[in-house]
DNA sequence: CGGAACATACCGGCCGGTCGGTATGGGCTC
DNA sequence: GAGCCCATACCGACCGGCCGGTATGTTCCG
């Protein structure tokens, strides 16, 4: 089976459509893409395009949904292993850093373009999102009712706060300073120190 | 000089523009947004959009540059009262949480729709920013310097963690719940506690 | 040989931007 | 203060190109 040297194999392309979507939607936005420049970036044509694809819109989607579901695997599995709440803080804010680091083009694609996904698709992304939401909310409540940490005016805007502090660093991220671990060890002892019982 | 009961006064499109413009940019996007939707919206016409502006992008950018200048200019006053480090940086904080709630919409512009910019005029916008930023990083390192916070491994990236914490708010913040200057303090006496020297 | 995986040509609509024209009112001249 | 003039502020019909999506043909593999 002498396949020639470049030559993509056949049934790879879905996969490289969503990379070279990834790759387009970050640097020039979602609607400033045209199908076209994504094909072309994957080397495939549009007709392979339509071919795993129903409409762009779902391109988006699938790349909102793979992402969400990363994360909330990730997030799970911390949970699963039922920390003491200092520890569990502190890993969950150095996580969400190296995943930040990690999906970079991801989170930006996520928080920049989900007002181009109509309403009705994106209900099921939000709902991840939601989710992932809660399991912070729920580390800090938790930690807060074990007297782990002080008590506060609402533990979601706190919630809200580390997510926030942390998400941030997908725009000014770059591998050149500090290691997404460095960063989270850094933060995460700045939030355990902020919020230890007087 | 009677003027017709509902009819726009002569000179205010340029104003009734904008405003409809960052609704629109707002709830659907900028490409997603046609200049005819803005206009529509305004309640003026597409000719009246074309004789106060050159191009689509000029309302991107004019809403962006106005949003700066009014961010720096409350930083630049907050610097100009020479305040000690620990009451400059928690006024800082609450200042920016109540700036993200009064101008939400342009925050979630700003940062959603800045790709759809072309570089060369975003260039200034972006020196704003940076200043922006600088002005954080330098409240830092000023209570570093003289003793009121502890040393950290990069000013720079606490300063963006605190950004971020406190710019977030964009996404969920609701005038239902805590206001934007309970908010503020909070955060401010997490971050306070969280950099105390030991 | 059948169906999955493509390729290619093409269409119809929308949207940014243009262009020739009109109205309004403030200032200047006499 | 009457007439004029012209800049500013708008109007609205129109165009050309691009882009999402389709329809139909072709190739490869089991």
């Amino acid at each position: 089976m002498e396949r020639a040297n470049g030559a993509p194999e056949r049934g790879s392309a879905r996969e490289a459509i969503v990379q070279a979507a990834i790759d387009c939607f970050y640097e020039r936005g979602y609607e400033t893409t045209s199908v076209q420049d994504v094909v072309e970036r994957a080397k495939v044509t549009k007709g392979a395009f339509y071919h795993h694809f129903e409409k762009k819109d779902d391109l988006l989607l699938h790349i909102h949904d793979r992402f969400m579901d990363e994360l909330l695997t990730a997030m799970e599995e911390l949970r699963a292993r039922q920390l003491p709440p200092r520890e569990a803080l502190a890993l969950l804010i150095e996580d969400i850093v190296v995943a930040t680091a990690t999906y970079q083009r991801e989170y930006a694609i996520f928080f920049e373009q989900r007002r181009n996904l109509a309403a009705e698709p994106f209900q099921k992304v939000r709902a991840k999102r939601d989710q992932y939401e809660r399991l912070v909310v729920q580390a800090i409540e938790d930690g807060i009712a074990k007297g782990a940490f002080r008590a506060v005016p609402s533990a979601h805007v706190l919630a809200f706060g580390i997510i926030g502090m942390v998400a941030w660093a997908y725009h000014w991220y770059r591998p050149s300073g500090l290691s997404p671990q460095e960063i989270g060890r850094m933060y995460a002892s700045v939030v355990l120190d902020g919020i230890a019982p007087a």
